[in-house]
DNA sequence: AGCACGCCGACT
DNA sequence: GTCGGCGTGCTC
């Protein structure tokens, strides 16, 4: 058994008589450890291993049915050992929250059957008249219900109760050699009347449906359901027809469909890789397989979500963080129990547990949000993905118009295949894209520097046509720096030690990474010498200010973390704009990426320069990428498309190969810089962070890790591990956050799993310091 | 992660 | 001679 939490040994239990039958490899379970009770999960079913050992009792499993498959028990194992994290912890992951906190009862409902004919039930209702109106009513609400439906009223069979009571004679597989028989199977909501239903219809409480199940009219059973019709999924009529380009690249992928394989498709923005995607999930569903499909941020990207749903109808679960707890929960059950087939998700969909799967699609597969950075393990679930195919054997789908560095030096080495979509659908033109070099802008109407004189103009014709714009700047608030002139003092958070950005819609100094607000009105005077502060920059607060000055008719919205906070604010602007009462939408990162509105006709990049000054070597990547995207919202309908892109460093390549619409340019210049310096995806990085409240302990520590690490190379034949060198200590882009300080190593290597198991791992596990916890990220971002 | 074991300084 | 600090190591 592999147990939650930060324990990386496995445990071996008895399995007790009681639950002999029940148990198998993949359940969640409880027993005692030490003193504590604790959750882990069976791994293995083996004979006893050491008669020395008194082995404990397993106390009891949480679920009836094993939570992971085979193909996902094996792929957590790969994570916990890439990704140096406990194998209970990564188990643990591969569930969400809501699933391991809910009982199994939670996806189940009451439903009441007719327990006799419905002209019985109308007969007794008539009967009963006055004499118990309420019974009467429930009675006519029950035959009403079930008359209304197409097919016959499933009649009340055996009472068959939820789970865990009416344990089945053979242990459940994940893997049932024959599907599911008609009575095994999920009820399905839309033909049953939920016990809620009924109560709200006939307006009457539980004692008078008890009362009429006692008297055998109904029947009451807690079971399974999910909404929606199973429908078999025949592709509905309006299906766009392939380019040349898309066919080709469906073929081959196709062509490919029974065997490992990863395909790199890289189309440009407009291109239809989702039409490919679509295509290729319907052959693996009319093959009796499943498929998952990985979008980077499912908020931002509702109309891809939508058009699996057009398509393949209440056989999509969507996983994401904006479901409701049950909600999410229903939607996991009814994976795990085959009802849905596909699944559309954000990064940790990447374990949902799909049975039989054909393909698995990561859409964006460049995008960072794939890796989580937060919480252990830190996966990368493009990479994860590509792993479970493996493990699945099947093939999976890499898309985007700006692929990874990594992808594509994957596909120099040969191990990805590359499949490219050049142009744009409908013959539709790539928009026009003007650079505007901003200093000599700000030379010539230094007042107007944040919207410059192209960009102003483009706009107003753009509302005169009555069309649409996306304007897009990566900086939320007001403004992200006051700074004094005088004595050159700037309002720092005290906890993080990056500069608070002055909110004025709140009238509030924010800080941006721990969320530390403090009240702040003018006169804007420095602490220090009583000087008036500058507001130095812009955020996209007041960009939007200066715009309802510029465009005083103009409907103008804001999208960005401060106005989408609360739930389905998204969809809301979103909606807002897809109606057109929004003429102008400013937003950061999220309006960036996979929206689809054929009315927008002009796009304008701010500032492109704000994410080329972040110190990682990435940065230039990340900005050309960011371009790139932004730029692709534009021209998507009939209307052809223009692009301003404003920059106070227009000759940087990442600025100047985006507006040439050049993103292989771009990356052979930039992996000749990076194979240079050994840098990924040349190599491997493994990051390992000190952490901690003392910052001297933190320093000592680093310092430390990076000697004992040297020596460790040196002791070790560094070229068989792969191992190419260390680099720091230096202190962690986040150098103070939340109190905390960190300082970080860089290993370079060329064999991440080799390097951790022989030399890093042993050197963090020989390094303990109190009051500082080591982090080991493997290929950070 | 807990929780015990154990080895050193201030107290009855 | 004892209480308690928290560093080290074990839990099937």
């Amino acid at each position: 058994m592999a147990f939650e939490g930060r324990l990386d040994h496995l445990y071996d239990y008895r399995v007790p008589a009681s639950l002999a039958t029940l148990i198998c490899v993949g359940m969640r379970v409880q027993a005692s450890l030490g003193r504590a009770t604790r959750t882990g999960y069976v791994i293995a079913l083996d004979p006893p291993a050491d008669a020395a050992i008194t082995y404990k009792d397993i106390l009891s499993v949480c679920e009836a049915e094993p939570v992971v498959t085979a193909a996902l028990l094996k792929l957590a194992q790969f994570i916990a050992e890439y990704y140096a994290s406990p194998l209970g912890s990564v188990l643990r992951s591969c569930l969400p929250a809501a699933v391991r906190h809910r009982t199994a009862s939670a996806v189940h409902v009451h439903v009441v059957r007719p327990a006799r004919p419905l002209e019985e039930l109308r007969a007794q209702a008539a009967a009963l008249g006055r004499r118990a109106p309420r019974q009467a009513g429930i009675l006519r609400q029950v035959a009403e219900f079930y008359a209304a439906l197409p097919t016959p009223p499933p009649l009340h069979r055996s009472i068959s109760p939820c789970l865990p009571a009416a344990a089945p004679a053979t242990p459940p597989s994940l893997h049932p050699s024959t599907p599911p028989s008609s009575a095994a199977a999920p009820a399905d909501s839309a033909l049953l009347m939920r016990l809620s239903e009924l109560t709200a219809r006939a307006e009457c409480q539980m004692p008078a449906v008890r009362a009429l199940e006692q008297q055998g009219w109904l029947a009451i059973s807690l079971e399974k359901h999910w909404c929606g019709e199973a429908e078999d999924s025949t592709v509905p009529a309006g299906v766009p027809s392939l380019t040349a380009a898309q066919h080709s690249a469906v073929e081959a992928i196709l062509a490919a469909r029974d065997a490992f394989r990863v395909f790199l498709l890289h189309g440009v923005t407009g291109s239809g890789k989702t039409e490919v995607y679509l295509r290729v999930i319907h052959d693996a569903l009319q093959r009796g397989k499943g498929a998952l499909v990985l979008v980077p941020e499912i908020a931002l990207t509702p109309q891809t979500v939508e058009r699996f749903r057009a398509r393949f109808g209440a056989r999509v679960a969507v996983l994401h963080s904006e479901l409701s707890e049950f909600e999410r929960c229903r939607q996991w059950w009814s994976i795990r129990d085959g009802f849905a087939r596909i699944v559309v998700g954000a990064r940790s969909a990447v374990f949902a547990p799909v049975h039989d799967l054909g393909v698995i699609v990561v859409d964006e597969e460049h995008e960072h949000t794939y890796k989580q950075a937060e919480e252990q393990p830190r996966y990368h679930a493009r990479d994860v993905a590509v792993m479970r195919t493996q493990f699945e054997a099947c093939p999976v789908i890499l898309g985007s118009a700006t692929p990874a560095l990594e992808s594509i030096h994957n596909v120099r080495k040969k191990k990805y295949t590359l499949l490219s979509l050049p142009e744009r659908v409908a013959a539709r033109a790539m928009p026009a894209i003007t650079l505007v070099d901003m200093r000599a802008e700000a030379r010539v109407a230094p007042q107007l520097s944040v919207i410059s004189r192209p960009l102003r103009s483009a706009l107003e014709d753009c509302l005169q046509q009555r069309e649409q714009a996306l304007l897009f700047l990566n900086r939320r608030g007001y403004c992200p720096i006051l700074s004094c002139p005088a004595c050159g003092f700037v309002k720092r958070c005290t906890t993080c030690a990056v500069s608070l950005t002055y909110h004025v819609t709140r009238q509030r100094l924010m800080c941006h990474l721990c969320g530390h607000h403090e009240e702040y009105r003018p006169p804007y005077v420095c602490p220090e010498c009583r000087a008036k502060l500058n507001l130095c920059g812009f955020g996209t607060q007041r960009v939007e200010k200066h715009l309802a000055y510029l465009f005083p008719h103009a409907r103008i919205a804001r999208m960005d973390r401060d106005t989408t906070s609360t739930r389905g604010s998204h969809a809301r602007i979103l909606n807002a704009f897809a109606l057109g009462e929004i003429d102008l939408l400013l937003g950061t990162q999220m309006i960036a990426k996979g929206l689809d509105f054929p009315n927008v006709t002009v796009v304008g990049v701010i500032n492109a320069d704000i994410s080329l000054h972040v110190p990682d070597f990435r940065s230039a990547e990340v900005t050309c990428q960011l371009i790139t995207q932004v730029a692709g919202r534009a021209g998507r309908g009939s209307k052809p498309g223009i692009v301003i892109v404003q920059s106070f460093t227009p000759e940087a390549p990442a600025v100047s190969m985006a507006v040439a619409g050049d993103w292989n340019g771009f990356a052979n210049a930039e992996l000749r810089l990076r194979r240079d310096v050994s840098y990924p995806p040349f190599t491997h990085f493994v990051n390992l962070i000190a952490k901690g409240r003392d910052e001297a302990a933190v320093v000592t520590t680093a310092r430390d890790l990076a000697n004992d690490l040297t020596a460790a190379m040196a002791r070790r034949d560094i070229a068989r591990h792969g191992i190419f060198g260390v680099l720091g200590p230096a202190p962690a882009p986040l150098a103070l956050a939340h109190s905390f300080h960190r300082w970080q190593l860089t290993i370079k290597t060329h064999a991440v799993r080799a390097a951790l198991a022989e030399i890093i791992l042993p050197v963090v596990r020989a390094t303990r310091v109190a009051g500082v916890e080591i982090i080991v990220d493997a290929d950070p971002i």
